[in-house]
RNA sequence: GCAUCGAUGGUCUAGUGGUAUGACUUAGGCCUUCCAAGCCUAUAGCCCGGGUUCAAUUCCCGGUCGAUGCACCA
């Protein structure tokens, strides 16, 4: 491997820049931080990208995907804390006009607790602390709230405020009861999101790791929070291995520790099966587009680390050459927070019933006041004496109740008690959600990032993107050794072949043999076929891997299905012999 | 958002108070029987706005974007 005395970073954004993966958003006008735009070679790496996503979670696991607006209504983030959790309280100190964390400054000036304190009481606290920036005393400020939510109105006259969503988790949970209906009442049941989320970042970074607005797929499963230990699938990555990174290492300063997700979930390093069985399900994943393992780890979130509504929440991190360790992926527990603020802030229970397999005896004592009786007596008072006289505890002379101070006596002769035993049949319980969430974006740039790659081909310098197949944005080309003798016709023959068997094909008879090869090379096209004299002999061409360079003769008759394996992974350029 | 530095064809770059160098790429042609060969031709550029000046890509100011540091990053 040749490094190059520029940064991987450069390089592979130089190299995605001019060959169509990935531009600043509308050039034209000068780029707008945090926002960018994904070319052609990108967007159909992106979409393969989202494509083993959704073969892992909605094919493998059954997790249907629905679709919700970008914008929701206020109620919504509301509910989910957003509205109040999702902004820093912030002022501008009046001598450097720096932007400053008001909260921060407080705990500098050591004013307790200034998180909860309101934006008046914290300016006037704070009057007397220095700005950390130019160190003056601030004096007076305002305090106000810099929410990371864009907001925008719904409809003319501006009457209902609406938010672009901070994360596509919501929608799943407003249609709660509507998946719950649809997978027929019936724990544990997933729904997935892929689709754009919106952050409005103070300061941008990092080209494709922080953005304003980013690609999220996110799968919510809702499990009964006393079966979350039994995975039905588990055993599939019960022997699973990989390097965790606890809690308690990071506060030791240790290393990653490798274990199996059996040895994980016994010894509580991860908090149930399900954790684990996405903490292993999302590492394969990663490893399937293209991510070295060597550069892959999880990392358990420390406790003050944690989102308002998580226990448990492992990060799978990439590691980039020029970023360090990238949060990629968030794996979280968020218990029944969610449904539990939905339900409250909507007024729909969100909650499941669970039958138990043999109904529960109960004995129950009601109370049934003859108010044939009652009512006549009391009138107005009957209502409220009925309520009273059901959790009474009577004895034989009758019933002693208290009705706005007042206490009354109801003769025995006045109500019937009745001791009965009573089927409970189940429970309505809230189910608790275990959240994979995946940055697409981030994804898609480790997967630019660890796919380049300059070696020495014959002498000369080549630069090569050793992407994944099946993320490859072109799929396989198709080469004519010579534009003429009718090599050219067969190529493009071949070419409408692929296209028809859904192959993206890329047809190219321009420069030389070796400038076509290069070319794809460095887009990351993993196979390239030659039509040449042999294949008006034999109905053979060559077929040429891209990281090794070795080339195999295939009949054009078996190509399809020989692309075709090649791309999904079940079978290797090797196993043809080359 | 603050500070420092930067911005020249698609990419990388030279250079300048009088409109710009070279390479690669791309397109067309010649040649060529498998890895960026050669030859001819063509296309294409000084980030945006304001100021100074006869004249600004160049100097000054402001902005945008990018890199770095600080701050921020549920």
């Amino acid at each position: 491997m040749v490094q190059s005395c520029r940064d991987v970073f450069e390089n592979v954004m130089e190299l995605a820049k001019r060959r169509g993966f990935i531009w600043p958003t509308s050039e034209c006008y000068g780029a707008v931080a945090g926002f960018i735009d994904y070319g052609p070679l990108g967007a159909m790496m992106k979409r393969r990208v989202e494509n083993v996503w959704r073969d892992f979670y909605v094919i493998r696991e059954g997790y249907y995907e629905i679709e919700c607006p970008t914008i929701a209504q206020e109620a919504v983030f509301i509910a989910s804390g957003h509205v109040k959790g999702f902004s820093d309280k912030m002022c501008q100190c009046p001598h450097c006009k720096e932007y400053l964390r008001a909260d921060h400054v407080a705990e500098g000036g050591n004013i307790p607790n200034p998180s909860v304190m309101k934006n008046e009481d914290l300016a006037v606290a704070i009057t007397s602390c220095k700005c950390p920036a130019c160190d003056e005393v601030l004096g007076n400020v305002e305090v106000f709230n810099f929410n990371l939510m864009f907001s925008t109105t719904i409809g003319p006259g501006s009457q209902r405020t609406g938010y672009l969503r901070p994360e596509t988790a919501q929608g799943m949970f407003v249609d709660f009861s509507r998946l719950l209906r649809f997978y027929r009442d019936k724990l544990p049941f997933g729904a997935v999101q892929i689709g754009k989320s919106y952050r409005n970042e103070i300061s941008p970074r990092q080209g494709m790791i922080r953005l304003r607005e980013f690609t999220q797929a996110e799968a919510e499963i809702f499990v009964h929070p006393n079966e979350k230990n039994h995975h039905p699938s588990f055993k599939r990555y019960a022997g699973y291995r990989m390097p965790l990174l606890t809690y308690i290492q990071q506060q030791k300063c240790e290393n990653a520790v490798e274990f199996s997700m059996q040895e994980a979930v016994d010894k509580g390093i991860i908090a149930n099966e399900y954790v684990a069985y996405y903490v292993a399900l999302t590492h394969e994943l990663l490893v399937t587009i293209g991510i070295k393992p060597e550069r892959l780890r999880f990392r358990q979130h420390l406790p003050d680390e944690r989102a308002h509504y998580a226990t448990d929440c492992w990060d799978a991190e990439v590691f980039s050459q020029r970023f360090g360790w990238v949060e990629t992926v968030g794996i979280a527990d968020r218990t029944d927070y969610d449904l539990n603020a939905h339900a409250k802030q909507s007024g729909t229970p969100m909650t499941v019933f669970i039958q138990y397999e043999v109904p529960k005896k109960t004995k129950r004592r009601r109370i049934i006041p003859n108010m044939s009786v009652l009512g006549k007596q009391y009138r107005t008072k009957a209502k409220a004496i009925f309520d009273a006289l059901t959790t009474a505890t009577p004895n034989s002379e009758g019933a002693d109740i208290e009705v706005d101070g007042e206490k009354i006596h109801i003769p025995a002769n006045l109500f019937e008690v009745r001791d009965e035993v009573i089927d409970i049949r189940g429970e309505d319980i809230v189910p608790h959600v275990i959240e994979p969430s995946y940055g697409i974006d981030r994804m898609c740039y480790a997967v630019l990032e660890q796919a380049y790659d300059e070696d020495i081909a014959d002498g000369e310098a080549r630069t090569v993107m050793h992407l994944s197949p099946n993320v490859a944005p072109v799929q396989v080309a198709v080469f004519p050794l010579m534009t003429r003798d009718g090599l050219d016709t067969i190529a493009r023959t071949i070419t409408r072949t692929f296209h028809k068997k859904g192959i993206l094909a890329e047809y190219d008879d321009s420069g030389a043999i070796g400038r076509r090869y290069r070319r794809q090379d460095e887009i990351g096209t993993p196979f390239a076929i030659t039509v040449d004299y042999d294949t008006k002999e034999n109905n053979t061409v060559t077929l040429r891997d891209r990281d090794s360079m070795k080339q195999v003769r295939v009949a054009i008759a078996n190509l399809p299905e020989t692309i075709g394996a090649l791309v999904d992974g079940s079978i290797t350029f090797t196993s043809l012999n080359p």
